[in-house]
DNA sequence: CCGGATGTTCACCT
DNA sequence: GAGGTGAACATCCG
């Protein structure tokens, strides 16, 4: 479940390369390769010059190059032998050598590794960035609003933060957070809200995902303690409700949220 | 032992 | 074109 939190993590850690040359790229599981496999070899001399993140994307640039990464739900980052997440939720803690799907040797002897049980994280080369909306972590209200009312009909509006060309960023955990904080159904149409409840969701989508960054990760959020069945909110202590919207699990308090 | 659950993306259908 | 559904992925839990 890397989201917004966890790549950004991953981002941080990433900023170690700047400056770096890539000695080769190793290919373990050309499944993981979103690109054509001959283009990774464009990254071979290459050097680093930044560590960027859109959405759940982590971007990578050299100076002939961008590597894009996601992570997919169980793919985690290791740089040097450090990886960017201690632990990660529905990813085992021990990371197993056949995991490993993508590695570049650095000349300084160092190295970056994907490391996914599940084989749902890609790398790419030059990925598109253009096709994600923008980053949830910094979302303009006039941003949100488009988002979620340009060309929508009656889809529920937790499927329409989910929906990374529109918005960047949130996955299952923390739609449910930012939507238990701000008091909205995750049923409710998108295109009903009104100018009060963007502005409180805008809120609320920005302060979340800055909450979460700071205590680790997005499973640390007030809700997901009670993430659980016969798990109640933690807010009124009304038993929270167990649905699916937008084919995602979704727990959330019919008291509070309308 | 085995069915179901888990989150993300994408192909496919209505 | 909007929106819903299910597949792929591999592992863990009951």
């Amino acid at each position: 479940m890397p989201e917004l939190v966890e790549v950004e993590l991953s981002r941080r850690l990433a900023e170690r390369l700047v400056g770096r040359q890539v000695a080769s790229v190793q290919l373990h599981d050309l499944h993981a390769c979103a690109t054509d496999p001959g283009r990774f070899a464009s990254l071979e001399g290459a050097t680093f010059s930044a560590a960027r993140r859109r959405g759940k994307l982590l971007l990578l640039d050299t100076d002939s190059a961008t590597l894009g990464m996601h992570f997919g739900m169980t793919g985690r980052l290791v740089i040097d032998g450090r990886p960017a997440l201690e632990r990660l939720l529905y990813s085992p803690a021990v990371l197993q050598p056949r995991w490993l799907r993508f590695a570049l040797a650095m000349t300084d002897g160092g190295a970056v590794e994907l490391h996914d049980p599940r084989r749902l994280g890609r790398v790419s080369i030059d990925p598109d960035e253009a096709a994600l909306g923008p980053d949830a972590a910094s979302v303009t209200l006039a941003e949100l609003r488009t988002a979620l009312l340009e060309r929508s009909r009656g889809i529920a509006l937790k499927a329409r933060l989910l929906d990374q060309s529109r918005l960047a960023g949130v996955g299952n955990l923390i739609a449910d957070e930012v939507l238990w904080r701000a008091a909205l159904s995750p049923e409710r149409p998108a295109v009903s809200l009104d100018d009060d409840e963007l502005r409180r969701l805008q809120r609320q989508v920005r302060s979340t995902t800055s909450m979460l960054l700071k205590r680790g990760g997005s499973h640390a959020g007030d809700l997901m303690a009670a993430r659980m069945p016969g798990g109640l909110c933690p807010k009124d202590g009304y038993p929270l409700t167990r649905s699916v919207v937008g084919g995602r699990t979704t727990f959330w308090c019919r008291a509070h949220q309308t």
